[in-house]
DNA sequence: TTATTATATTGCAATATTACGATTAAATAT
DNA sequence: ATATTTAATCGTAATATTGCAATATAATAA
């Protein structure tokens, strides 16, 4: 065990679960949010800012770029990452239908 | 190790990632969309609806009713639970400032 | 070529999560 | 009192996540 029956849930929600996954580490939050600060691109002092070592911040990258929240581009020696605005509306919007959902507020128990 | 740093982070993006954390199961999602759906509580047949064993639901409901999103109600030996309204709106609020952050089109290297 | 710089990967230890069988607890029914 | 029903808790196995030191890789600089 400790490994999640995803076949028994519908797309949607495996959908929205990976999403929030992600975004279940302040890291990684923390990384997001820098991202979208900096008007420009962040070539990588990620490590200063937020204060986990180099290999801790490149793995939670990885994860980020992994399901396609954040773009790497290579100048140098350096990569520069930013948002992937596509795909950040995208999964915005399958965040968003799940939040909004509303309840029918008659019958309640509690 | 295997322990989040906690303690380098922001309060925001401590709640953010809590929250989103909750979500980060399809489980807990399939359990919040059915709470939405059903207009009146659901009493327990989670169970049946989600096809996960009556200790891990019940796991699951913990950690839900730990974070506020849904709250209990004794009804002989069964229990009604439901969405907690007024806390479920406030996480939205959380959530939506982290979610609707935009990006100035400028200066942007990929 | 040989540093230097920046990032990724590997390996590993510590901790967390997921899942469920067995059991317990608490309320009702007989 | 004794079942029955419903949900929580305990214990435990399997897997996942977090974090970092050490190392590798890849590009540029000297």
């Amino acid at each position: 065990m400790g490994l999640t029956k995803t076949e028994i849930f519908t797309l949607e929600q495996n959908q929205i679960s990976s999403i929030a996954k992600v975004f279940g580490h302040p890291a990684r939050v923390a990384i997001l949010q820098h991202l979208f600060k900096i008007d420009s691109c962040i070539c990588g002092d990620l490590v200063d800012e937020i204060g986990l070592a180099q290999p801790t911040i490149s793995q939670h990258l990885k994860e980020l770029k992994k399901i396609g929240l954040i773009k790497g581009n290579i100048t140098g020696t350096s990569i520069c990452y930013c948002i992937d605005k596509e795909n950040w509306s995208k999964m915005k919007t399958i965040l968003t239908v799940f939040l909004d959902q509303d309840i029918i507020d008659s019958n309640n128990c509690c």
